[in-house]
DNA sequence: ATTACATGTAACTAAAATGATTACATGTAA
DNA sequence: TTACATGTAATCATTTTAGTTACATGTAAT
């Protein structure tokens, strides 16, 4: 199974707050670029400013970064939207067999590989930012 | 979310069917190990068979594997077991709004990132063969 | 103050995936 | 033909997702 995209849509949100930042974006808009309802968006928002990557204000039209673009990464996005938790990417079978060999033993034999797959795909995540994606919507654009 | 268990249970069966080599390793047997349901068990079987993992036989007990210990990675079941499609691990919203700068930009520009933090997972999957699974858990026993 | 409009948030829904379960067809060998 | 294994389909409860509706809360302009 895939990986909610709440991840990509978060990756949106502050790419067009980046991109529309002369402008006033509000969950209408972002909810009208992405194409979905604007509660959605609220409901992201609100997981994006608790990991301080963006201010709202209840009342007030528009969100803002609350970081410079090249100081969040996807990884930061990753866990603010809450996507996957730590050691959890697989899942692991519960209550295997205590009498077999492999059923008494293959958890704790499993979880250290799968928790450096994990971190190996987590690890690049940390090296892009939005930076980085937003440059390349300009290059695509031919901004730049 | 997380990926299926069935790439854990899969594992499972393969460390089982080695481990219990002199024995008849049938699905009842590797039921009870796992802690589930038989036929859960022969519809994973089927899939490592189809991918050419292990030999089983209608109407005879009892599973073999098909390839040396040290020739199945963790990535080889991961695929058998069809939990994760190539370019699919994280999931991409789809129809954002073409006359947004973002909208139609976005996909193309998170797709490559996703891929790369999916293949740099799946690489870690390819490093570990099965022989180093059995050899933890022989380990973990003190059976060596 | 009231109006207009934004965010914050809860409740409800349909769709999809998972894992368990049951049942039965098919195949093998004693 | 009997016993028992695998192969496979149908069904079910649970969980997650993403969308939708509704409304409370907050701000600012009139």
């Amino acid at each position: 199974m895939s990986i909610s995209s709440r991840f990509a849509v978060g990756i949106h949100i502050l790419a067009l707050i980046e991109l529309n930042k002369e402008g006033v974006t509000s969950s209408e808009f972002l909810a009208s670029s992405v194409n979905t309802n604007p509660a959605v968006i609220r409901k992201l928002m609100g997981m994006l400013k608790k990991s301080g990557l963006i201010e709202v204000h209840p009342g007030i039209a528009g969100a803002k970064l609350a970081k410079e673009l090249s100081d969040i990464t996807l990884f930061d996005v990753y866990k603010a939207v809450n996507v996957v938790q730590e050691k959890e990417l697989f899942s692991i079978h519960e209550s295997p067999h205590p009498d077999c060999l492999v059923g008494r033993n293959i958890q704790n034999t499993i979880e250290p590989l799968f928790a450096a797959a994990q971190l190996a795909m987590e690890k690049v995540l940390r090296n892009v930012t939005l930076e980085d994606v937003v440059k390349d919507i300009a290059t695509k654009e031919n901004i730049c």
